[in-house]
RNA sequence: GGAAAGAUGGCAGAGUGGUCGAUUGCACCGGUCUUGAAAACCGGCGACUGUAACAGGUCCGGGGGUUCGAAUCCCUCUCUUUCCGCCA
């Protein structure tokens, strides 16, 4: 949520910038604007109305004191008009400030100055790639590969639930497990701290990390307890420190967690769904910080040399790509993605996402922190997928592809599984 | 699922109708002392809103009510703890 003091101040700064995510903010900015005008000013009498009901009934306290009965009788009587009046401002106010919360919400975070122009996912930069992208031979995408060799089994995910929804088979779910354990303690050494959390989260957590109510309908939503099934870790683990005012000294707060993720990819049914591509289930290791304001970029890059160096230990041949406007998501700052290249099919596939949303999270769930000077101020929050598992999967199934049609396991993941081809 | 107790400032923990936004301890900040630190002592120290700055206002789990006046009384919801039941 951008916060409403940076929309008094600059208004025209946040339309400018919103613009960039093709976004017209303006129509959105001038209600808010004018309902805080409203707000303020029913406040300003309420406080007046209270300040002088105050003033009575602490005058009626003496009086009783005193033992001056009649006296405090009368003045009794001088508040049913106060009341009165009060009642009308109070909804007045509460109707501002309901009317100004439900718009703020729709407004998205702001774009780092540095996120190019452009609409769709073409026009998003790519800053770098690594790795070995040569085809020596005709390489089989995994989908072939797994039904070929009993590895995934996607008929009996869709018997048991549906599509996106598959059956993981032996050494492809040992190796899931031993990539779920490698990154666990990468991210270790860089210094997160391991958490396990709830994979179902109720709506105050939803609104904090601004899933909701952007992205309602990509939720899977318990109606009976009226709890969401998490998309991805980041919620859970962020919303740890929702309402909470830290002191400097904690921070930087670095945690990761291996989760699954569930999404229900409303709307994407088509050509990029195919085998582990997309998915309504998944597994994930997600990294997350949550840093002072001026630390908060250096800190990105940190975390894109996280991501970068597990996909070079994994040797998987990738690019990291700078997201442009139109692609960047409603709550973001600015978002790197890397993509691991699937010789098989010839895709990039997106592996893993590493986002600033700066205090536009922070906003939303009052997550401050008391500054040098002692002064509450809100926090930055970043996170990181590292990495998602099923793309890696389909990563290593196609690009460790031999000849003769096995898979070598990386290396670095020999004594994860404990085998080293299948 | 049943019963009981509870929810207060960054944390711990007093406070049961009238200067209580709240005693106290810890933590934190400043100072004295010290070569430096610790200890001790002195002082400061909640959040939000508002103002040029004061003032003013709101906040004692959430919501509602009683009252001139509520942290304190009533209703309701949520959550926590303990006991019982059931159970991985």
């Amino acid at each position: 949520m951008i916060p409403l003091n940076l929309l008094r101040e600059q208004p025209e700064k946040v339309i400018e910038r919103l613009l960039v995510k093709h976004f017209d903010a303006k129509n959105l900015v001038n209600e808010i604007l004018e309902a805080d005008q409203k707000k303020r000013s029913c406040q300003k009498q309420l406080d007046d109305n209270y300040a002088e009901q105050n003033r009575i009934a602490k005058s009626i306290g003496m009086l009783f004191k005193e033992g001056k009965k009649e006296e405090a009788e009368a003045a009794k009587k001088q508040t049913a008009e106060l009341k009165e009046a009060a009642k009308t401002l109070e909804s007045d106010l509460a109707a501002w400030e309901e009317k100004i919360n439900q718009t703020l919400v729709l407004l998205p975070n702001m774009p780092h100055s540095s996120v190019p122009e452009g609409k769709t996912a073409e026009d998003n930069v790519e800053e770098y790639r690594k790795g070995n992208f040569e085809k020596n031979f005709n390489y089989l995408p995994h989908w072939d590969l797994c039904s070929k060799k009993n590895l995934i089994d996607f008929e009996t995910g869709c018997k048991l639930t549906g599509a996106g929804f598959p059956l993981y088979k032996e050494k492809v779910a040992k190796l899931q497990r031993a990539l779920i354990n490698f990154f666990l303690d990468e991210a270790t050494k860089a210094g997160y701290v391991e958490v396990q959390v709830p994979y179902v989260v109720n709506s105050d957590s939803g609104y904090a990390t601004g899933q909701l109510p952007d992205k309602e309908g990509q939720m899977y939503f318990v109606n009976e307890d009226k709890l969401y099934l998490i998309p991805t870790a980041e919620v859970p683990i962020t919303n740890i420190y929702r309402n909470c005012l830290l002191k400097a000294s904690d921070l930087p707060v670095k945690h990761c967690a291996y989760s699954a993720c569930f999404r229900r990819e409303a709307g994407s049914y088509g050509k990029d769904v195919r085998g582990l591509n997309r998915l309504h289930q998944f597994d994930k290791v997600e990294i997350v910080q949550i840093v002072e304001p001026e630390t908060s970029y250096q800190v990105l890059e940190e975390m894109k040399a996280h991501v970068g160096g597990l996909l070079e230990k994994l040797g998987l041949p990738f690019r990291m790509i700078r997201l442009c406007g139109g692609d960047i998501s409603f709550t973001s700052a600015l978002t790197f993605d890397f993509e691991v290249y699937a010789k098989g099919q010839d895709k990039w596939l997106e592996v893993s996402s590493v986002s600033n949303f700066e205090n536009f999270q922070a906003n939303r769930m009052k997550l401050r922190y008391k500054n040098a000077e002692g002064k509450t101020q809100l926090l930055h929050t970043l996170n990181g997928s590292a990495l998602a598992l099923p793309r890696i999967v389909a990563g290593i199934l196609e690009d460790y592809q031999t000849t003769e049609g096995d898979v070598v396991v990386p290396e670095v993941l020999h004594p994860y599984t404990g085998f080293e081809r299948f």
